[in-house]
DNA sequence: GCGACAG
DNA sequence: ATCTTGTCGC
């Protein structure tokens, strides 16, 4: 035996280290342009012959109350324009590993990815053509988010949606909503995140008029910035996009439906084993 | 050194 | 993430 505590702080530290390595090595495969072949609906005259945009995925977990290490994850697929929800799939699960700021994906994403390699494996004519994510994207400590390692990971188009700021570059909240309060009169929304070294980040977009908050957009993978606010826009009824939205309400009703009764069959991401 | 820090 | 009711307003 040997110092427990202190052998336990450096082995989590060489955890970290090993999944900053990861997210570096994955960012490599990152695309940060329109990498798709469909069109936006909201374009004037839909040229003949090119698919539209039609099916929008989001995903979304929640966590139970009684035990926070009990989760449900959820992907729904809404259909464009109607905005109707055409697909639902759940996963409820047990998670090993904590959330870390800066390291979500290592807990999300791999139950995610799981949902929707299901999802294309079926061939599912419903298998979303780009996907939300409750998370951020590029706007991340080394620009590499839940968003940018699910579409890496999924070879998919994702947008990264995150319900708070992560303080990145000089970045903060007060400051963004100050930016949208002077631009309220103007009808403008949306906010161009810029840290201090000038990079952008995303965007900071107020989906209502009455809504002070802001949601952060940001690029996830093979789209650009201008197309991800364009899709939010076509989903917002409310402040969270629908596909999110969406996600979290079933996720949300799904867990509170299980954790009623004994919970059974519990699959486990780290051994994809279930327990009883 | 201290605080901040997506979900 | 989760704990939580009513309430003010269109």
């Amino acid at each position: 035996m040997d110092g427990g505590e202190a052998s336990n702080e450096s082995s989590s530290r060489n955890q970290l280290e090993n999944r900053t390595e990861e997210q570096d090595e994955l960012k490599k495969k990152l695309i940060e342009y329109d990498d798709f072949t469909w069109k936006l609906s909201s374009s004037m005259e839909p040229p003949q012959g090119s698919e539209m945009l039609k099916y929008v995925g989001g995903v979304d977990m929640s966590f139970s109350k009684e035990d926070s290490s009990v989760a449900c994850a959820c992907l729904v697929v809404l259909e464009l324009p109607s905005l109707r929800v055409v697909h639902h799939e759940f996963s409820l699960l047990r998670l090993h590993v904590p959330y870390v700021p800066g390291f979500l994906a290592f807990r999300e994403a791999p139950v995610l990815l799981q949902i929707l390699q299901k999802m294309r494996d079926d061939k599912h004519p419903f298998y979303p053509q780009v996907l939300m994510v409750d998370g951020n994207g590029i706007l991340h400590p080394r620009g590499f988010g839940l968003a940018c390692h699910l579409g890496v990971l999924a070879q998919l188009p994702t947008i990264g949606v995150g319900k708070n700021l992560h303080h990145v570059d000089g970045l903060n909240q007060s400051e963004v909503r100050r930016s949208l309060q002077l631009k309220e009169n103007e009808h403008e929304q949306v906010i161009t995140l810029v840290g201090n070294s000038g990079f952008t980040w995303g965007v900071g977009f107020r989906p209502t008029l009455s809504s002070i908050k802001p949601i952060y957009i940001s690029v996830g993978h093979r789209i650009s910035l201008e197309s991800a606010v364009e899709i939010v826009k076509m989903t917002c009824k409310y402040r969270v996009p629908e596909p999110i939205r969406q996600a979290d309400i079933k996720s949300r009703a799904y867990l509170q439906k299980h954790q009623t009764e004994p919970s059974k069959r519990i699959w486990t991401a780290t051994t994809g084993q279930t327990e009883p």
